[in-house]
DNA sequence: TGGGATTTGTTCGTATGTATT
DNA sequence: GAATACATACGAACAAATCCC
């Protein structure tokens, strides 16, 4: 009958789930934004169910937050929960690194090269490179073969995206392509111990480099109480 | 209006969710078990759609299989990605012990050394013991106030209660109570790279100790090539 | 505070797909 | 290999809760 794949069984709903997060992880749909299923459905041709099935997924994943009886809205992590996502990002791309470490396929190594090219090419465009960083780790997580493990990592970068765009300094650029550089020259040349830490730094560069509150994000009574001082006051 | 909590909303689903993971990891419903729809949300007195959300909770989570058009099975992992898992639950208890470390409020040691207590208590008693086995790392996550990194130690906890249920030798001792105690004494004394080498060694005992094949889990193929090879065939 | 509009929660019917004889 | 039985996929409609004026 030469079916379409994808085109029938609970496949429709995993293609509004798709469409759904890369909307998120574009940034069309920002933090913070209602995901009412009605109109949804409507925009993606589909009705309320297939779109519940997705917003549930999502919400297992952490991209969507489901409060009962008040619908779904994208996720909103707060700056803490920012920070401790990328120490559980650090302990299992850890893992990742020491798992590969010496054991790169030269079929391997030569996709992880061309990727970081395509990083180094891709500098200048902000989304692009954003794209492209976080696909160099959910990269190196797929060619561990833990599914697990491969799992998380895929959905902690998910997450960080969002994390970045909560509270990313503007043009902060969040992965430089040198260190992904080092850690691949680590990784082929077998030094496990190095991989491991040049991954621990590589993530929490991101953090310090990108998660420190902005300026203009310090709330009221901090940007007063500056002030305050100042005047001799409080 | 005094609402019971859970008694109305995404509650439902969520109660549904509960019960049918309790079964799971009870074992009431084994490793590869169908689970269709329609008897189950009779048996909970639901109908098929909260039924379809909660397999699809249980989807995400790892404990159950969702084949489309083919229904849900409890899942089924094989032996590799049982391997697999520890490792990766080793990397994020690492990370549990070494937050821990040195930082362990009066109450949660109290909390701790009783749970142990109740361990040891219920050595006899297998399923019980399994069970509070699991609680006491699910307790230690829970300490960290790390919500990604306490939410992937719960599922992987879970999903280890199946692993040992398909190839777990029958009457190892899954979790060492000793192990439990000197993983305690360590964290209270704040030395964070004995407990991380602990939990490590500790997650490694469970995996040699009970996920090594058993002599009756050997395929057919494997029996009789021994046989084969004594009669000079093959 | 109230009431209508909107959105979510849930059931169930029908179509479609799978297994079995 | 077709017919039958059964389970899943999806959607429309109704019920209940929330939101907003």
């Amino acid at each position: 009958m030469a079916k379409t794949v994808g085109d029938s069984g609970r496949g429709r709903s995993q293609a509004v789930h798709r469409a759904l997060k890369r909307a998120i992880l574009d940034q069309a749909l920002s933090p913070g934004a209602k995901l009412p299923e009605d109109s949804i459905g409507e925009r993606l041709g589909v009705s309320r169910t297939l779109v519940r099935e997705a917003l549930v997924r999502l919400s297992e994943e952490g991209l969507v937050d489901l409060r009962p009886n008040k619908g779904a809205t994208v996720a909103r992590p707060t700056l803490e929960e920012g920070r401790n996502l990328f120490l559980t990002r650090a302990a299992l791309e850890r893992l990742v690194v020491e798992t590969l470490a010496g054991k790169l396929t030269p079929d391997q190594i030569e996709t992880l090269s061309a990727h970081i090219q395509a990083e180094d090419a891709a500098k200048k465009e902000h989304a692009t490179s954003i794209r492209l960083a976080g696909e160099f780790h959910t990269l190196l997580a797929q060619m561990t073969n833990n599914a697990s493990l491969i799992r998380y990592v895929n959905e902690l970068v998910a997450r960080s995206s969002l994390i970045l765009a909560l509270y990313g300094r503007p043009h902060s650029s969040d992965c430089a392509v040198s260190e992904h550089q080092e850690l691949l020259d680590s990784l082929i040349a077998g030094k496990a111990e190095v991989a491991s830490k040049l991954m621990t730094h590589h993530l929490d560069s991101i953090t310090t480099r990108a998660l420190l509150p902005r300026e203009d994000d310090r709330n009221i009574k901090d940007v007063l109480s500056a002030y305050a001082a100042a005047e001799g006051l409080a």
